[in-house]
DNA sequence: CTAACCTCCTGTTCGC
DNA sequence: TGCGAACAGGAGGTTA
């Protein structure tokens, strides 16, 4: 499940190497989450210029304009001079002078979105709700707490909603309250600057460990030069309902918020 | 406005 | 062993 690190992963592990392409022809599989938005042919004949990560999202800077790909939860791409014929899961190829570049994604939760720039209006959809970077100078504590303050919401559902901040998703929401001893239930509201600077620090800590060990490979995530990551390994939480606590030894335990499950331990996480 | 629920999809896991 | 049901989840959309 790609969140923040898988993303910003895969963005370094193709942006050198595409920028400068131009797009040469491109093919379009099964249908994803949203449309295209653009005729493919369209893009023929562009070059990449560069490509940022906004929240979970890759943007591909073109000449004139810029995609929006999102990998949804089973999606992951792959960049290459060499690669094999499309599979069964390939579900759009780019074809460039450096390279193709390939989104495979089994369950299509993923998307690649044309705008015609930042401000318009398909963009501004997928982007304009978003919260703080938290890896970039623009988040601050001041503002984490302020967010905070105003939502009565459990803080495991405010990290993963991505208004407050984005790239938390369901692994490393849980890895987060865990590292910073807090309960996924507690209303959001109810974190006081103690915690909360713990809390913020280690929404840094973690998604930055996480860069850093290439993401986490829980299925097949891979980066686009076909990498695995490894911060998999260091989950103290996430997936281990059951299992001791590797601090005090507790059985974590495993609940359900809003459909989605949350781990935690507790004894070191007690509100 | 917020919060709860729904929806998209298919590979994997689970129970009988 | 086989088969269907349940589950996994990012995030926009809908409903209350």
């Amino acid at each position: 499940m790609p969140e923040l690190p898988e993303v910003e992963v895969t963005r370094r592990s193709f942006a050198q190497a595409i920028a400068g392409a131009r797009i040469e022809s491109v093919r379009v599989g099964k249908p994803l989450r949203w449309p295209l938005g653009c005729a493919p042919q369209s893009l023929v004949g562009q070059k990449v210029v560069a490509i940022r990560r906004r929240g979970k999202y890759l943007l591909v800077d073109l000449d004139s304009g810029l995609l929006l790909l999102h990998l949804g939860m089973s999606g992951s791409l792959r960049f290459s001079p060499d690669l094999p014929p499309p599979g069964a899961h390939d579900h759009f190829d780019v074809m460039t002078s450096q390279g193709t570049l390939r989104l495979h994604d089994p369950r299509r939760f993923g998307a690649v979105v044309y705008a015609a720039d930042e401000q318009a209006a398909v963009a501004q959809k997928l982007l304009g709700g978003l919260g703080m970077e938290p890896l970039s100078d623009v988040f601050t504590y001041p503002a984490f707490e302020a967010g905070l303050k105003a939502s009565r919401a459990p803080i495991k559902q405010v990290l993963l909603a991505g208004r407050l901040v984005v790239g938390v998703g369901n692994i490393y929401a849980s890895e987060v309250l865990y590292l910073a001893g807090i309960r996924p239930t507690v209303p959001a509201q109810r974190i006081g600057p103690q915690r909360g600077r713990r809390l913020f620090d280690a929404i840094r800590t973690v998604l930055a460990r996480a860069v850093e060990l290439g993401g986490s490979t829980l299925k097949d995530f891979s980066s686009a030069d076909g990498m695995a990551g490894h911060f998999q390994h260091e989950a103290n939480v996430y997936g281990r309902d059951g299992a001791p606590c590797h601090h005090c030894g507790s059985a974590i335990q495993l609940l359900r918020q809003g459909q989605r499950s949350s781990y935690f331990c507790p004894r070191c996480q007690r509100a």
